[in-house]
DNA sequence: TTGAAAGCGCTAACAC
DNA sequence: GTGTTAGCGCTTTCAA
C-alpha cells in the first residue's frame, strides 16, 4: 500500500518560502500588505509545491467561500441542463466549484435545498427555474435568500421577477407574443395551448404574451383553449390527447416548452395526424434537439446557456447595492412543425 | 434591513440540552459513548432548533466529508446528463450534496478536476465517462485516485475497466455485437462506423463488439469502414459527409453514440437521402430523445440513469476490501431508422 | 458514560 | 511591510 503523503499546508509553503504564515496567506489571497516581489515569490513556491488551499479551513476562518450552489428543478430537463452547462462553463474557467441540487419542482423542495446550501456555507446560490405565482411561497423563498444575503452570501435568480436579488430574466411574455403572432399570421384561430402547471410564473407570463398577440391583432381569443398538464414530455402527450378530445377543430397547438411540444408531436404522430398539414405545433426554449425531432420544431429561442453564464457572472462579480436585472432576448425560429392553416 | 441571526452552533445545542459539547457531538454523529436516552434527547433539541452542522468545521475537524464530486466530460451531453440525474436522485434522497465538474473531454482535464476535488476534501469521487486507451494516461489517473482512496476517500468509476476501484461497467462490447448483428441480419454488409475519438475505451470496446459480430456471422469485415470524428452531433455531421464521399456504396451507418447518430440523420436528410430506404442508421445509448428524432432511432439502450444511481450507491456504501464491479446490461431497441437492405 | 481541552488549516485582527 | 496570535465550529483523544 502506498503511503499517502499528507497534502501540503499553508505553513509548509510559508516555511519553504521563508516567510510567516500571515505573509503566505496574504500573498496567496492577493490581499495587500505584502511587497510585490515577496508575494510573487511565495506564489511561485506554492505553485511549485502543488499547494492547494484547504477550502474548509479557509471558509471556516472567515475567508470567502468558493463554492456556488445551483438549484434546478430537474437536471435531466434540457432547459436546466443547458443552464447548468453555462454555469459550469464559467465555473471551470474561474476555478470555482459548483454544487447542483434538485428541487423536484416544488417550492418546498427549493426551500429545503436553499437551507441545505446555507448549511454547507456556500458562497453563492443560483436559483434557476420558474417562480411560483403564489405570493406566499415566493415570500418564504425571498426571506430565506434574504437571510443568506444578509450573512454575506451572493444570490442570483433566473426568471423570477418578484424576488429582490440579482436576476436574469428570460423574455417570456414577449416570446409568447411572438409565437402566437406567428401562428395568427399563418391564419390559425382555433388554438390549443399546452401549458405547464398554472402556478408557475413562466407559464402565466408566456400565456399572457399569447393573449397580448390576440389583442394586438384585434381578434378575440375565445377560440384559445388552455390545458394545464405537467411541464414534461408526458404532460405534452396527455395534454394533446385531451386537446384532441376537447377541441377537435383546433388547427394549432402552442406548447409552452419544447419538451411538451415533443410529447405532443409524438401523440399526434401516433394517431396519424400530419404536422403541419393537419395541425401546426410550436414549442418554446429551443433546446438542442428541437432541430432534430420529426418534424423539426418551430419555437422561441431562449438563450439558456448564456443565461446560466450570466447568472454565474453575476454572483462572481463584486456586490453592488442595488440588485442587477438582466433581461435576455428571444428569437423566433421557424422550422417544419408550423405551416399555414388549411382551408 | 433584517438583522441576520447567526446560525446555531453545536455549542448552542449543547447548552440548550444541558450537556457538554462532546456529548452533543457524539449524540448527533451517532457514535457510541452516550446513553440512548440522552442521545435521543439531544437530537430532539437539535431538530427543534433547526440546527444543521457546519460542513466545513466538521470536515476540518476530521469528520466524514459529506459531499461527493462527480466528474463528467460535459454536462450538456445527454449521456452524462442522464448519469448525473441518477447520481442526483440518490443524493437528494440521502441528503448528500454533489459537486459536478467538467473534464472538457481530456485526460488532463480529468486529472485537474480530481485534484480540485481532493483539495476541496470531498468524501467521494465518481469519475464518469470513457477511459482512455493510452495506458500511461490511465496510470496517472489511477495514481491520483489511489492517493485519494488511501487518504480515506471513496471512489467509483463508470466504464473504466483498467482502474482499480469500484466500477460500474456498461456492456459496450456486447452492445456493439448486438447492433452489428441486427444490421447484418437485415442484409447490410457495406457498413460505415461513425466512431468517436480512437483513444476512448468506449469507442474501442464498441468497435470490438462490432467486429465480433462479423466474426460470429462468419463473414469478412473488409467492407466495414471506420471514421473517427468527435463524439458529438457535429462529429456525426462531418463524419457522415466524409462517409458519403469515401464509401458511396454503404447501406448502413453505425454511430457509436446517439448524439453522433442524430448528427448523421441531419446530414443525410439535408442531402435528401432517405432513411432507412437508402441507408440505415443506428445509434448507441438510447438517450431520451432517441425516440423522438426523425426518423426515430434504432439503438442500443444503456441504462445511464441506473448507472449513475449505482455509482452513487457504491460510494455511499460501506467500504469493502476488494473493489466491486457491477456490469450493466444492454438492450436492442428497434425503431424506424434501420431497415432491410434494398436490393 | 461524560466532560475538558487540544487541535484540524486557515484568515484577520493586532502588534511591531 | 511583516510577524504573532486568537479564533472559526467541529471531532476526538484523554481524564475523570
Amino acid at each position: 500500500m502506498t503511503k499517502e503523503a499528507a497534502p501540503f499546508r499553508l505553513i509548509d509553503v510559508a516555511t519553504r518560502a521563508g516567510v510567516s504564515l500571515a505573509t503566505a496567506s496574504r500573498s496567496l489571497s492577493g490581499s495587500d500588505g505584502v511587497s510585490k516581489e515577496r508575494a510573487e515569490y511565495v506564489r511561485g513556491v506554492a505553485l511549485q509545491m502543488g499547494y492547494v488551499a484547504n477550502a474548509h479551513a479557509r471558509s471556516l476562518a472567515g475567508g470567502a467561500a468558493s463554492t456556488v450552489g445551483l438549484i434546478v428543478h430537474e437536471i435531466a430537463d434540457p432547459y436546466f441542463t443547458e443552464i447548468a452547462s453555462g454555469v459550469l462553463r464559467i465555473a471551470t474557467r474561474q476555478s470555482r466549484t459548483v454544487q447542483i441540487s434538485q428541487s423536484q419542482r416544488t417550492p418546498e423542495g427549493e426551500l429545503l435545498q436553499i437551507r441545505a446550501l446555507r448549511a454547507q456555507r456556500v458562497g453563492a446560490i443560483i436559483l434557476a427555474g420558474s417562480g411560483y405565482t403564489d405570493a406566499q411561497t415566493e415570500k418564504q423563498l425571498e426571506a430565506e435568500l434574504g437571510a443568506f444575503q444578509a450573512s454575506g452570501g451572493r444570490v442570483a435568480v433566473i426568471g423570477r421577477h418578484q424576488i429582490t436579488a440579482d436576476a436574469v430574466l428570460p423574455d417570456n411574455r414577449a416570446g409568447g407574443l411572438t409565437i402566437a403572432s406567428h401562428l395568427i399570421e399563418l391564419g390559425h384561430r382555433r388554438i390549443v395551448v399546452l401549458a405547464g402547471p398554472a402556478d408557475l410564473n413562466t407559464v402565466s407570463d408566456r400565456l399572457a404574451g399569447i393573449m397580448d398577440a390576440f389583442a394586438d391583432a384585434g381578434i378575440t381569443s375565445d377560440t384559445v383553449t388552455v390545458i394545464h398538464t405537467p411541464f414534461t414530455r408526458e404532460g405534452g402527450l396527455t395534454g394533446t390527447d385531451q386537446a384532441l378530445h376537447d377541441c377537435p377543430a383546433a388547427t394549432a397547438i402552442i406548447a409552452l416548452n419544447d419538451v411538451m411540444a415533443i410529447g405532443s408531436l409524438s401523440a399526434l404522430r401516433r394517431r396519424g395526424i400530419r404536422i403541419p398539414e393537419d395541425v401546426s405545433v410550436s414549442g418554446f426554449d429551443d433546446i438542442t434537439v428541437a432541430a432534430d425531432v420529426g418534424p423539426s420544431l418551430t419555437t422561441i429561442r431562449i438563450p439558456m446557456t448564456r443565461i446560466g453564464e450570466q447568472a454565474m457572472e453575476m454572483v462572481l462579480a463584486a456586490k453592488v447595492s442595488r440588485p442587477r436585472r438582466k433581461k435576455t432576448g428571444h428569437e423566433l425560429v421557424i422550422r417544419d412543425s408550423t405551416g399555414p392553416v388549411r382551408t
